[in-house]
DNA sequence: CGGTCGGTTGAAAGCCTTCAAACGGTGTGG
DNA sequence: CCACACCGTTTGAAGGCTTTCAACCGACCG
């Protein structure tokens, strides 16, 4: 068995990437911790939430990894965001519930449905915690442009590698899990969606960089061999991932 | 004299913008009205904000056109926003006040700036002002989206055309503006680094839009001269800027 | 009037895509 | 238990979109 987080334990990391830009009392986390959950399962490939739909709750990730995408009129997808377990998919759905995007399960993953009217009521009854939110929201965001960045003006190699760190850190930051080696149950052909590329290219990619000896993806695992020569050759930077300047 | 709306109209066309997705009262109307602002101008090329710099501020375009920006190592630049005047280019400052990325003026602009104190102060007595202040980041990350399947999926035709829908239809959503012609003060340098391509790409780009007869970029000024003949090259559908299902 | 900036055009090179085919692992049905 | 099908990975070859390099032009400004 892969050491997935149980599934009780989504509500608390989520908590936690909170706290991590927030200052959260006591009392706050318990009204979070309480908040009604309903957990679904979705097999490999299946869209969660369609384009357009008007949603009444947000998707948390318990297992496995779920993502938002858009589409082209000729069929061409790009994620627009990746979500490891203990994050929130679609938070901005609280205030807009209007699905701007799709949201994919890339792999077998099972979603806590949490009801937006109690998100908002949480939101309502303590400012600390719509803070919290809107400030998630804006890390999002960040996140998302600097993936603008990463397919605008890096080469697939960079930005392939640029991924990778990305994820890695994600992934540190949600579980104890070591840096260098992480779960990611990813195909390439999802992964060139994530980076604007066509899976054959991933392909030879992924080749060069094991070659390299910087990284390995092989059966939903990350092994990062060289984590110094992966960062160099992403130009990868975290501060974004962090650094809101936020209490 | 371009016909740029008048500097005290930008706080106008900025709630007038909130209130497109939030409603919100004459009181918290007047409160917004009553936000102590500086009148900052800027000659073109120069930026407003340093990328990791902390600010107190936020930044709201009165004339001209301010973006936000990444960079990379080798100083490759992708723009991440475009904001006209009536736009708030950094509202998520309020609530993460170290910039993830850095602030351009495009063209010579004035730029009203507004404390981060009066913005929280408003935020915090008004909570639908908080509300309107989330939506509108969220908003704005769901353009940023768009921005990415852009750059992402699209080839240089369509990428280019659909930042000028989206350009246009938020241009008219800013000012009584026709669609069809707007003001937008770029360089074709500019526009390739939002667009993810190279100056002299964009040249040709522009070149064959003009010559099917579907739109002129001369002169900071935008001739669209079939509507629909550009939407289908770009494929775009403008739902994204205002469907968010809100309130 | 020279200099700078932005726009325009041509030619060659390069990164990535497209098209095709083969391989390995896994699950299912005979 | 094996055959087969399916999915994802891997590799080769050709083509194309975009970049790079270079040069020239026009407008604006000091």
């Amino acid at each position: 068995m892969v050491p997935y987080p149980s599934n009780s334990s989504a509500l608390e990391i989520f908590i936690q990437r909170l706290s991590a830009h927030s200052r959260l009392g006591s009392e706050e986390q318990d009204a979070l911790l309480r908040l009604p959950v309903t957990l679904m399962r979705y097999p490999a490939h299946v869209d969660i939430v369609r384009q357009g739909t008007i949603t009444d709750h947000a998707c948390l990730v318990s297992e496995g990894l779920v993502g938002r995408y858009g589409q082209t009129a000729d069929g061409k997808r790009q994620f627009l965001s990746l979500h490891l377990p203990g994050e929130m998919v679609d938070l901005p759905s609280v205030v807009a519930p209007q699905a701007t995007s799709a949201i994919n399960a890339l792999a077998p993953s099972t979603v806590m449905k949490v009801p937006h009217a109690a998100l908002r009521e949480a939101s309502d009854r303590y400012p600390a915690i719509a803070a919290a939110f809107w400030r998630d929201c804006v890390l999002d965001a960040a996140i998302v442009a600097q993936w603008l960045l990463n397919v605008g003006r890096r080469d697939a190699r960079a930005r392939t590698a640029h991924l990778v760190c990305e994820l890695a850190v994600r992934s540190r930051n949600v579980s104890a899990a070591a840096r260098d080696q992480f779960s990611l149950p990813i195909t390439q052909e999802q992964m060139g969606d994530a980076l604007g590329l066509t899976p054959v290219h991933v392909n030879r990619i992924l080749k060069g960089l094991r070659e390299e000896g910087l990284m390995t993806l092989a059966r939903g695992r990350v092994v990062i061999e060289d984590w110094r020569g992966l960062t160099t050759a992403a130009e990868f930077d975290g501060a974004y991932l962090n650094g809101l300047g936020a209490i």
